[in-house]
DNA sequence: AATTAATATTCAGTGTACTGTCGATTAACG
DNA sequence: CGTTAATCGACAGTACACTGAATATTAATT
């Protein structure tokens, strides 16, 4: 038996294109890079270079592979940031001792430097993009992104990972609870 | 006078990566071009060329700029998509009599039997991603979105333009008022 | 009509975002 | 302890997402 609404009738399009989630998610993405850009341009970098480096000032030490769990970034897209970020002097490689495959990823003094500058211009370019919204919506917004983003994380195709205990490391940061919350 | 806050304590930074907006925006972007992927595996198609060839459903023989703005997508992106999509056999790309300088490009049948095939997936896609909202939050979510993503379209480096009523043309459909809203 | 300005597309270059695969190395298992 | 499995990083390949400049062409101005 066929349902009579409206969407059973053929040459009806479910949904304009313009209220698609989805399309309204990319162009609020494209515009919060550029808020991004146009606020830190002083300093050359880019959100994802940005997410890097603050990352790295909570897990100094890590390897890649954690690196991009935790930024909830692609194990390649990473070792091409990585290797900008390095050329920027932002960050340091260190092959490890322990494990010969791996190489420790350090935040440099100008890495931290850039995290403490960039503070401001970041709050700053959340306050512009949600200034559409009132403080109780923008509380909400803020709620159901974060729904959706850890509700649905296994379904991306680069999931927020809380970092691998390692052999004879006490974790120094609280890192489990932090990320997953 | 310092203000006393948390937030003037050098060392403290202002709000956990994990719930900055623009981050948790780009999480909730991978997992939606995930699950449309994943939805629309059988066709090959991406979420940015679906839009493309919707966009030419709803306005047949536009030019790349035009349908750029319409998708809001930057108009390099697009001549990469419409080459690919022609490829593919979905859309067809004309010398236009009028302006030499102009290509106008023209959906097949093959592109509108995508847009019917894909119609119930699309929707699908969008219900997986809302899942962890009920019936009201989705609704206020994607009001949110749309606020956020139309106030703030002139700040987008690929901002949401409607069709510049050409010289002889009627347009035929009504869309200005479609786009902005 | 000639100069200037604006527009459509393309090209070169950079950066993000993956997949799939490979080599090197380490961990797990029997 | 030796085979197998898992893991880290790198490479090749594809697609999106831009900027700035160049080319060709049309529109606007003097």
């Amino acid at each position: 038996m066929k349902q009579l609404t409206a969407k059973s009738a053929k040459s009806e399009t479910a949904a304009s294109l313009y209220e698609l989630p989805g399309h309204l998610i990319r162009r609020c993405h494209q515009i919060s890079v550029a808020l991004f850009l146009q606020e830190c341009a002083a300093f050359g970098i880019t959100p994802q270079q940005y997410a890097v480096v603050r990352v790295l000032a909570d897990h100094d030490g890590v390897d890649q592979i954690t690196l991009a769990g935790l930024a909830a970034l692609n194990r390649t897209t990473v070792g091409e940031l990585v290797a900008r970020l390095k050329e920027a002097g932002y960050l340091k490689r260190v092959d490890s001792s322990d494990d010969r495959r791996v190489k420790n990823l350090f935040i440099t003094k100008a890495g931290r430097k850039l995290i403490d500058d960039l503070d401001n211009g970041v709050l700053q370019v959340q306050e512009r993009l949600l200034e559409p919204l009132d403080q109780t919506e923008r509380k909400q917004f803020i709620d159901y992104l974060a729904r959706i983003a850890n509700v649905n994380n296994e379904l991306s195709r680069a999931p927020l990972r809380p970092p691998r205990v390692r052999k004879g490391f006490a974790s120094a940061t609280l890192a489990e609870d932090d990320v997953s919350r």
